[in-house]
DNA sequence: TCCATATTTCCATGCTACTGGAAATATACG
DNA sequence: CGTATATTTCCAGTAGCATGGAAATATGGA
């Protein structure tokens, strides 16, 4: 990833606001939420959700779809793993016991395996 | 980890220059780098490298130590675990296939053990 | 003590982003 | 076609951040 693109990533999720809708749609899942359900949640107007929302997008950290008058918005998780992995990208300096709870806390925040 | 705590670590990563020192000391590990080494390195000002030293340091994801007459900066891997472990938690609302390879990433980029 | 090195602080300018109200657009339904 | 719902666009005022020059502080060595 270059490093303009995770500077505007970062950014995107550099907002109190932003920062909320984005965790929201990360653990919504595949499924996503339409705009209107976000903004009801998060207690926020529909032109600030609609802002934040198209910056979101515009970093491509989120998706968005039609489905009748709603607008549904997913997480693009693979641009949110290709961000983390720029962050750690090449790190530690050789120190295994640095960097292995870094990759464990995933495993326990997440929904993932426990193998 | 808070929301506000969160934001203000995000904020200081989406800058290009900070993100550079920061992922410089990242792939430093523990001995981390002197300030002037940095500046050197990414061909900073000192009194810019200085300000975003002190935005980093000040949102918590580096430290400082003095060593005669330079100051030495180290990645506060804890912290940063702590960031990352905020942006997936309670992810993907029950798809593992989705969580699984964010977890992979840690362990693809970086030095962990390939347990 | 005097000087060189290392880093930080001060300061003024310009730029960019956030906020909230109001209007506009798009879809659905009777 | 007219109305209600859902979301976006437009706009103007405000505030916070980045930049780079110059000076100040701190440590080490002669």
């Amino acid at each position: 990833m270059e490093l303009t693109l995770a500077v505007s990533r970062l950014s995107a999720l550099a907002h109190e606001g932003r920062l909320s809708v984005f965790r929201l749609l990360v653990q919504a899942g595949v499924l996503g939420l339409a705009a209107g359900e976000i903004a009801r949640r998060l207690e926020v107007l529909p032109n600030t959700l609609s802002a934040n929302l198209n910056v979101l997008a515009h970093a491509g950290l989120i998706r968005s779809r039609r489905q009748g008058r709603s607008i549904i918005y997913t997480a693009n998780f693979d641009h949110m793993r290709d961000l983390l992995g720029f962050l750690v990208e090449d790190c530690c300096g050789g120190s295994p016991e640095i960097c292995s709870p870094l990759a464990e806390v995933l495993r326990a925040a997440c929904c993932a395996p426990q193998a």
